[in-house]
DNA sequence: CCACGGATGAAACTTACTTTCAGAGGGCGT
DNA sequence: ACGCCCTCTGAAAGTAAGTTTCATCCGTGG
């Protein structure tokens, strides 16, 4: 019978509903009532208004109002927030999602985007969990001090060039990128010195990739392979190896989580670019965004 | 004309955040200022009271009773009960990473690689969860009938558009991209009832993809737009509009973590006109595939 | 049996939330 | 430029929610 009203509830930001459920012998019947309530779906009493909730325990505001008391909220809004803060904590994590697997055959859009959603996210974090950060320093000194940068790529792993190219040409750089084998070749061979020949392909077996940055290497370019693949045929003419940690989904041959996983990557190599020379870049930067104002048009504010 | 589209408004389970970040350019100037309180610090904005909020707004509590409702909740305690529920769900990034924030001026590679790699995780995440499944099927559906598919995109948005046609076309579709915006204008004049014209543009407020699609429509083609922004300009013209869901990092204007959500939902799509039809589609991979193969070398493929 | 004290709900009360309304300001067509 | 219209906005009125007070009820112990 010993009642203590206003137990100390000071620290729980989280059990609270093992609290109440801890309390409900000490407290009156009409509070138990209501804290059955509560316990047995928190999400649903977060939804009630006092009165509400009052009635579904048959019982009076006051007494909803003390049951807060009790267990050391100071009134019924405070109740109700922590309540649904709580049953959103609890909510699982969303069923099996094949990671790195396939798409079933019968799967619905919801399913689908679940899949995809999860392994291009887990991609990106592997990546950038593997990434070596002193490879990437010695990318990005070379590429701030190149001369030139030429970035290759072909098929899926040439947009992400190309992606790289324009970066890179935004913030004042001086980058290429070629869509045509033959004029890579031709401007790989006037590479030199100093400059830096980037070379992206997901298997790390294109050849025609290799060959380019063969090229470049020959040249004296300092050369750079980004790759799923640490030990294919790329990483032999390149002088720092990048690479990606993308388990790729067979049925989208796409390769899209190894496409995010790469653009990750040359994200990083960006910003890290930039902040070399951050003024320089900021305003190069304001004055392209600047360019492209004219084909804006206004917000828009639709809703009737 | 005014076919409104439907704003995923109603999928939102999960990024009540992420949502209001999206149409925050959409609100009123006051509304805006209640909003930016909101999305940087849910947890406190739940705590507070409407009073409360609106003055550290700097406006009255209409205003705020008018933001839950531009928002899509019936009222201010709706929203404090889901911004309760949001903010308890969200695990804190260990160290300071800021989220959708800056890179600080001294940060290493290690921190620019955590810092992007973060923000990028989350874009994929948050932009499946606040995809809408049951439009998604709708242009599925459109694409898997459509006799033609343009895909429209210009700047760092043609490169996703680019993307999707080559796996449009990857497996059997007939799908065009356009670099150029006359060209584009002719091919969609082109376009007629059952054809499909998908525009993408981060912002929504790109004028040479808002008027290719707008063309697309008037000659009867279904019109989806791909845009961050759900209330903006291409929505009009949009019979179907698909949200991602990027808070974008001022300094890296290259727009990465929006691209990738672009990717994320292009990803989905493909899969899932993909998944119609799975026998012609797989054969019709592993023909492309066989036809790259004379253009990779050796073993390469390490670790299995 | 009465005095006492906790439990309880009705009602008064306060605070929070919502609606209404009119003024301000900005854009657009004439 | 002018005036119209439409949107944004906060003040104030109005309503609903939450809180306090208090009288009553009921069981208990003197």
């Amino acid at each position: 019978m010993a009642k203590s009203p206003k137990i100390s509830a000071s620290h729980e930001t989280g059990g609270l509903i093992v609290h109440i459920s801890g309390l409900l012998p000490s407290l009156s019947p009409a509070e138990q009532r209501v804290a059955r309530l509560v316990v047995a779906d928190p999400a649903d009493a977060a939804r009630r208004t006092i009165t509400d909730l009052a009635t579904a325990a048959e019982t009076s505001e006051a007494t909803v109002i003390r049951f807060c008391r009790s267990v050391g909220m100071d009134g019924y809004p405070q109740l109700r927030i922590r309540l649904a803060a709580e049953a959103a904590r609890r909510v699982e994590p969303p069923d099996a999602r094949v990671v790195g697997g396939d798409i079933p055959p019968g799967a619905d859009l919801a399913q689908i985007i679940a899949t995809i959603a999860f392994n291009d996210a887990r991609a990106v974090e592997e990546t950038a969990e593997q990434l070596d950060p002193a490879i990437c320093e010695q990318v990005v000194e070379a590429i701030g001090a190149a001369g030139r940068i030429d970035v290759y790529g072909a098929g899926a792993s040439g947009f992400v060039a190309s992606d790289f190219q324009q970066k890179l040409h935004r913030i004042g750089r001086i980058a290429f990128y070629f869509p045509d084998v033959h004029t890579a070749l031709t401007s790989a061979a006037l590479l030199g010195r100093g400059d830096v020949a980037v070379g992206i392909s997901h298997t790390g077996t294109t050849s025609d990739v290799i060959e380019v940055l063969e090229q470049a290497r020959a040249r004296g370019a300092t050369t750079v392979a980004l790759t799923n693949f640490p030990r294919s045929p790329i990483a032999d003419v390149a002088d720092h190896v990048l690479t990606t940690a993308a388990r790729e989904t067979t049925y989208r041959s796409g390769a899209t989580a190894s496409r995010l996983a790469q653009l990750t990557v040359v994200d990083c190599l960006f910003v890290g670019v930039a902040a070399r020379s951050r003024a320089r870049t900021k305003k190069a930067l304001e004055a392209t965004a600047e360019a492209v104002q004219s084909h804006r048009v206004g917000p828009g504010r639709r809703r009737g």
